[in-house]
RNA sequence: GGGCGCGUAGCUCAGCGGGAGAGCACUCGGUUUACACCCGAGCGGUCGCAGGUUCGACCCCUGCCGCGCCCACCA
């Protein structure tokens, strides 16, 4: 029958090689024009905005986790027919590329205040041709299946005109305001940053106790900061505290300045903690601030942008905070004030989390804000009505408890390189902010600052599309379809583009957020460099492969939660491609082939996989619908290996030997379910999929293969119920030939009494294949036997292992099937025996009991017979 | 202090009302014509603890113990 096959395209290699399959594919599907999405296409429209990664190195492994969740969901949504759209994106204005150039800086001997701001743009423009490439490069390894027509980087042109229209639109309806405000302040980037920039860690610290005033006016606080003291304005006292009501309004002088400051009340205070008392730094700490504003209080600052004490006309003018701190309490102590000092003392300090990690300095300072107010609310609603749906659900809270509480947004920063402020200030004060195309009158100068790298790109899901014109591929892929990202950058990111998206568009930027979590170590412990657990998804991709490490990665993948992940996945993963390989291998020499006509009278193997192929097609499409990639991963993993390959494939081999209906009923079989197969597990590894597929069917390439549907005939229970049975007695005649030693390579002869009856009759070959067994001739003398009990009926087998039997073995195999059977007999009876059961039970859970207590019995009185023989 | 979540086989994790699962590790056997990156068989768990609901609980409820993450202005 041979020849009526279609002709082989490829010849697949006796090996899998990833580093050959994935060679020049890439290039070509890109060449192909498979990735580059049409705006005026009729297809329903699937787009992800993908997102900016920092120009900070390399694609690190949770960048490769991202992206391989983003390219499963938009190959299955291509396959489907959707006209798909990923957008790469590079972000280079973050407080983090400033300090990574500023750190090479460094590292040169100059600072970005020598070089000056051309020569650092400049640098930092260098910086992005050299990472950013990189990157990119290693989004194409990776598979990112990008349209690259529509490269976008935070800094080009188009973003630009988006920044300065929505800044100008939210300027003129009065959402942009200037104003002083305490904000976190990096000394090391001599830049404020916000709220969610700054991470709060305990540390060790100090708490100190010192005495201000004398004799009876005397008055002790606390503090873990003791140089701000310097710009103490007050002590504040609660105002039901009857120890401190005498000196309510009286004023004493503030130690080693010498300024009077007055002793206030105020319902902040806790009279409970310490002594009840608090001294009050208005322009450094948030608390001070407030009351330093309720009390109408100066507020000196006491530090200049680098954090060195300035403007105190004390001695400790020019000290870094850190040694003032030592040096003002050293002060304090040779005049008798530290009354106690309590150290190491635990506290919480927030830390510039995308710099260097210093700790950040409360300060009074003049910056822009966005008045959130109307936006967070707007993006709370979005989320509260169903308009937009949080996966998983979970972290919906989080959600909710961020926008309905969010603080004013300070998106001003004091970096050198950025979307400049479009605010420009005339002689005499005027302020003025220029919109696109807009220039500002003649001797006006434009604000310093630029913008938070999260402006623009909260923008992302339509300045990509080419907003503010009206494009056709704003009108097509706007809204997006869903934004998948880590619940880590919710707040930073999500927040952003929700407000924007709603403000700028009127309409929600995507459907869905589905977020995943952090990739771990392998022992489940957080990735940091500082612990040096980190991976290089590079290393893995050179040594198993692209696909290995995207199977590895998508495997791990379940919504919102952290995934373990450590080179034994990776390895195991490409495990799993070489058997994929070599079961395609071994259909294609037998002549596998999904051209060739399902058979019309299938055998039950036959159409036992290909059920169990409808079942897994139908739970992998749930799955991936819901986000699962793990369960669809593993779900993808164990058909084919466990069944698919472990059974089907075992049972093809006598078929393919068998009568020339049979044999070409397997190979079209083999070649359908491969086929299926394959395009669903082309979503999750690309390269080898391709390479597969397209030799099996000659086909041009799975990426624009159909996403497998399911097929209209019915699931044939019965026949899957005989497989299931055969699968039983299989492993029932392997596991007797392995306790009694026989040689896996040895036939033996075998009789099967029973096989009829239960229903295999056909299935001889296959179980004498499986278990090698071989056709009991003249002068048959068995010396085992074995019953196994099946669905369809018990099955007598007799073996002629050619010798005596390991009694010794044979009883303890016995032994324990006999406990088995007796434990469940007795839990069988429990249930039975009890009436409120057998009453209130469902009929089907009972008589599933009742069957499996006969059976249970059954199996007593065949082993203890059998025992007794022995 | 508030929110979310987790404690299941040596390790990492699924399962979440009716017969305890996977991967890796481990033990034993194997040159069967796709595959040793493999095949076959096996060992291994009072499902954190204590109550409750239920005919029935790893699964639902309550409390406790241990752990993680996020948020919050504790001097």
């Amino acid at each position: 029958m041979t020849d009526t096959l279609p002709p082989r395209t490829a010849e697949l290699p006796a090996q899998w090689t990833p580093g050959e399959v994935e060679a020049g594919l890439y290039e070509r599907w890109v060449e192909a024009g498979y990735f580059t999405a049409d705006p005026a296409s009729e297809k329903p429209p699937f787009c992800i905005v993908i997102p900016p990664p920092n120009v900070t190195g390399s694609l690190h492994i949770g960048h490769a986790f991202e992206h391989t969740l983003i390219d499963v969901l938009c190959r299955r949504r291509r396959m489907q027919g959707y006209e798909t759209l990923w957008l790469p994106g590079m972000d280079h204005a973050s407080i983090a590329v400033h300090a990574l150039v500023e750190r090479a800086l460094a590292a040169e001997g100059t600072s970005r205040r020598e070089l000056g701001r051309e020569a650092f743009i400049e640098r930092t423009w260098a910086w992005k041709e050299e990472h950013g490439g990189a990157i990119l490069a290693q989004m194409r390894r990776l598979g990112d299946s990008v349209d690259w027509t529509r490269e976008r980087f935070t800094m080009d042109e188009r973003s630009n005109r988006a920044v300065l229209t929505i800044f100008k639109r939210l300027f003129d309806d009065g959402l942009i305001y200037r104003a002083e405000r305490m904000v976190n302040w990096s000394p090391e980037m001599r830049s404020v940053l916000s709220d969610v920039e700054v991470e709060h860690k305990e540390v060790d610290g100090e708490l100190v106790s010192m005495r201000y005033g004398d004799g009876e006016n005397a008055i002790v606080v606390a503090t873990t900061r003791v140089e701000t003291m310097l710009g103490d304005t007050a002590v504040a006292v609660h105002p039901g505290d009857e120890r401190y009501a005498h000196l309510v309004g009286t004023e004493i002088e503030l130690p080693l300045v010498g300024r009077m400051i007055t002793i206030i009340a105020d319902e902040h205070v806790d009279p409970a903690f310490g002594t009840g008392a608090v001294k009050v730094t208005p322009a450094h700490d948030p608390n001070d601030f407030e009351i330093g504003r309720r009390h109408g209080l100066p507020m000196p600052t006491i530090m200049d942008e680098t954090g060195r004490i300035a403007n105190t006309g004390t001695g400790f003018d020019g000290m870094d905070r850190f040694e003032a701190r030592v040096k003002v309490r050293e002060a304090l102590a040779a005049q008798g004030r530290i009354v106690a000092e309590k150290r190491p003392y635990v506290h919480s300090v927030g830390h510039a989390s995308r710099g260097r990690f210093e700790p950040i300095e409360p300060r009074l300072s003049l910056q822009w804000f966005v008045k959130v107010g109307p936006l967070a609310k707007a993006a709370g609603d979005a989320v509260r009505s169903g308009d937009v749906v949080v996966h998983p659900k979970e972290l919906e809270p989080r959600w909710f408890d961020w926008v309905d509480d969010m603080h004013d947004w300070c998106i001003s920063r004091q970096l050198w390189w950025g979307h400049r402020i479009p605010v420009w200030y005339g002689p005499d004060g005027e302020v003025v902010c220029t919109g696109p195309g807009e220039e500002p009158p003649a001797g006006y100068t434009q604000d310093e600052d630029v913008l938070d790298t999260w402006f623009s790109s909260g923008l992302w899901p339509f300045s990509t599309l080419g907003w503010p014109d009206a494009t056709p591929d704003l009108e097509k892929f706007y809204p997006t379809s869903v934004l998948v990202t880590g619940y880590d950058i919710l707040f930073f990111w999500v927040a952003r583009m929700m407000m924007f998206g709603l403000y700028a568009m009127g309409e929600r930027p995507f459907d869905t957020v589905a977020l995943h979590g952090m990739v771990r170590d392998q022992s489940g412990k957080k990735m940091s460099k500082t612990v040096g657990n980190t991976v290089d998804p590079n290393v893995w991709m050179d040594d198993y492969g692209t696909d290995a490490l995207r199977f590895a990665l998508a495997r791990v993948a379940n919504p919102g939660t952290d995934g373990p992940i450590g080179e034994d996945n990776v390895a195991s993963a490409r495990n799993f491609g070489t058997k994929l390989w070599n079961v395609t291998r071994f259909a294609l020499s037998h002549g596998a082939s999904p051209a060739l006509p399902l058979p019309a009278r299938p055998t039950d193997a036959d159409a036992w996989i290909l059920g169990r192929l409808r079942e897994v097609r139908d739970q992998v499409d749930a799955l991936l619908e819901d986000y699962q990639f793990a369960k669809a991963t593993e779900a993808l993993y164990h058909f084919t290996w466990d069944e698919f390959c472990a059974w089907y494939v075992e049972l093809a081999k006598p078929q393919l030997a068998a009568d020339d209906a049979t044999a070409d009923g397997t190979r079209a079989v083999l070649g359908h379910a491969l086929d299926a197969l394959l395009r669903l597990l082309h979503p999750i590894s690309p390269f080898i999929t391709e390479a597969l597929w397209t030799a099996l069917t000659g086909g041009e390439s799975i990426v624009v293969a159909e996403w497998p549907v399911a097929p209209g005939t019915p699931v044939d229970a019965a026949a899957a119920a005989r497989v299931v049975d055969l699968q039983r007695l299989v492993t029932e005649v392997r596991r007797f030939r392995t306790e009694q030693r026989v040689p896996d390579s040895r036939r033996v002869a075998a009789r099967l009494v029973g096989l009829d009856e239960a229903g295999l009759s056909g299935h001889r070959a296959a179980v004498a294949a499986l278990v090698r067994l071989e056709a009991a001739g003249a002068g048959f003398t068995p010396t085992a036997t074995l019953d196994v009990v099946l669905r369809g009926g018990p099955v007598h087998v007799e073996l002629d292992t050619s010798g005596a039997i390991d009694v010794a073995a044979e009883q303890a195999r016995l032994g324990r099937d006999l406990a088995a059977a007796r434990k469940e007999l007795d839990q069988s009876d429990k249930k039975l025996g009890n009436p409120k059961f057998v009453d209130k039970a469902p009929a089907e859970i009972v008589d599933g009991i009742r069957t499996r207590r006969a059976a249970a019995a059954a199996d007593i009185e065949r082993i203890t017979a059998r025992l007794a023989v022995l």
